[in-house]
RNA sequence: GGCGGGGUAGCCAAGUGGUAAGGCACGGCUCUGCAAAAGCUGCAUUCGUCGGUUCGAUUCCGACCCUCGCCUCCA
């Protein structure tokens, strides 16, 4: 079965083709760098990643983008509070994110522009709505998007001129929600969105020079600008948080398509700007909206800080299907760390009775990954995935206990399984644990021998040195096995 | 008011017009000097409520209840 995904344009699961296959642009909203990104931001970059690697695994070859919103409202507000300037401040949240990133054991993306290295590119974009006439610089000196003008505008190759693609909206319907009150505003309709932010005193010295004077760059201009300059005017896949839907992605397509082929490279054909569209859902955490009054608010680093381990985050969060809200739970942390651990028990006795198969590199067993695939396939139903998974350790423990497992049967089995995890990316780090402190080999031996003279107190004492030294005994029939507590 | 998700065992969570995956927790057993760990194994006559269609519905249709999200810069 091949990739089949849900697109949000037409709210149907349909296949997934690339437009110039096998290559395949991927563009994934990133983060704002003004403060440490907590479980649910991640949930969707762990969501990309797994689009990334199940596009991979399916023989296409990926060029994924994401981008970095470092200039915007609240990292300015930011800078004022602290008096740092913007490079230095946001530098520290980039490390920080990429440094998360690598711990959920998420694939690098290829590219991680930042807005502040493409004014140019956003500038060139506003310049040509302006030409056109769907843009407009408003008394305080913004430039505004003019929705009015774009949806009675010309259709021009690549632009469907419509507003409301992907959230079904009536413009009309729209009532004013109370957040933003109309006459707060220049613009001529409320609707209308910034793509050039006049300079205010508040902002400092973080400006740009552009047509329309000194400033900064709308948020939504930044990807259609980013992800045109890197992947081209159309799209395969670009994905994001639920809450992006609209107006950001909305306003994303106007502005893209708007501007019609800023580098002219529309083949002739008239591609929208993306193809295909994918939104991850939200994440309630211990069954409430995450807040920091409720004390559910979890950045990377604090569930990391409690003692968990980044791969046990990733099992968690690739534990329910992207498009629906999941329950993100401390205990639901404590069991994937045992539904974890019990993967790596079967890895571990198959990689030992793997051990003497001598010859070439067996082929993988067909049964796990051809399962695997068709669940991945299936608009990335992971749940399903799972139970492929552990239908599978359950058949090795079984075939393993039985004796029915040859050493190279353990190594095509380990093979099947390693082709899946560069999906799932949870096998165990081969490093951890393998370096036993002599302190404890010691006392290990020495039980060895106490139990030998059944001298058990002796024994029991040792065990509980081992313990206090965080480590803990296993007696197997092969002999002691020592793993960290 | 508009638009859109959900309600499946103690918890998390798949799924199908033909009689309920998987994980965690829990019980039993094996192993063990005892443990631990591990393994095996058991665990929803039932899928929010009430109607309807059907030989048959958790799955389709209708109504209702509950819940969550978006509606202009929140992943």
């Amino acid at each position: 079965m091949s990739l089949r995904l849900h697109n949000t344009l037409t709210r149907t699961v349909e296949p997934f083709v690339p437009a110039t296959p096998p290559r395949v642009g991927l563009y994934c909203c990133g983060p704002t760098v003004y403060d440490f990104g907590h479980v649910g931001n991640f949930r969707t970059f762990v969501f990309a990643d797994l689009v990334r690697r199940a596009l991979a695994f399916n023989g296409l070859v990926v060029t994924h983008v994401m981008n970095v919103t470092d200039v915007e409202d609240k990292i300015l507000r930011r800078l004022r509070e602290t008096g740092q300037a913007l490079r230095p401040f946001t530098a520290t949240y980039i490390d920080a994110f990429l440094s998360d990133l690598a711990s959920l054991r998420c694939l690098r993306p290829h590219h991680l522009p930042r807005a502040t290295d493409h004014i140019a590119d956003m500038v060139r974009l506003i310049s040509r709505l302006m030409e056109r006439g769907i843009a407009y610089k408003a008394p305080d000196g913004s430039v505004y998007f003019n929705i009015e003008q774009y949806r009675r505008s010309e259709r021009w190759p690549g632009c469907a001129c419509r507003y409301g693609q992907l959230v079904h909206i009536d413009p009309e319907q729209q009532r004013a929600s109370g957040r933003v009150s109309a006459d707060e505003y220049d613009k001529d309709h409320v609707a209308d969105f910034a793509l050039w932010k006049a300079r205010v005193p508040e902002d400092g010295d973080v400006f740009w020079e552009s047509p329309w004077g000194q400033g900064r760059p709308g948020w939504h201009i930044e990807c259609s600008a980013m992800s045109m300059a890197l992947l081209g005017d159309s799209l395969d896949i670009h994905l994001g948080g639920e809450d992006l839907a609209f107006p950001h992605h909305e306003d994303e397509i106007a502005q893209s398509e708007g501007a019609g082929g800023l580098r002219g490279d529309l083949h002739g054909k008239h591609l929208p700007f993306v193809r295909h569209w994918l939104h991850g859902a939200h994440l309630l955490v211990e069954g409430r909206k995450m807040s920091k009054s409720l004390g559910n608010y979890f950045t990377v680093r604090d569930l990391l800080a409690k003692g968990f381990d980044g791969r046990e985050v990733r099992f968690l969060l690739l534990s329910a299907h992207y498009r629906e809200t999941f329950n993100f739970t401390l205990a639901g942390l404590e069991g994937a760390r045992t539904a974890l651990a019990r993967l790596d028990e079967c890895l571990g006795k198959l990689r030992e009775r793997a051990a003497s198969h001598g010859g070439p590199a067996p082929a993988p067993v067909h049964g796990l990954v051809e399962a695997f695939q068709e669940a991945l396939n299936d608009d990335l139903n992971v749940s399903r995935a799972w139970a492929v998974v552990f239908d599978w350790v359950r058949d090795q423990n079984r075939a393993l206990a039985s004796g029915a497992m040859d050493p190279a049967a353990a190594a095509a089995e380990l093979a099947a399984f390693g082709a899946v995890d560069a999906v799932l990316a949870v096998a165990p780090d081969p490093a951890a644990g393998a370096s036993v402190p002599d302190e404890v080999m010691a006392r290990a031996h020495e039980r060895v021998a106490a139990k030998k003279a059944r001298d058990f107190a002796r024994a029991d004492a040792l065990r509980a040195e081992i313990k206090a030294l965080g480590w803990t005994v296993e007696d197997t029939p092969a002999g002691p096995k020592l793993k960290r507590a």
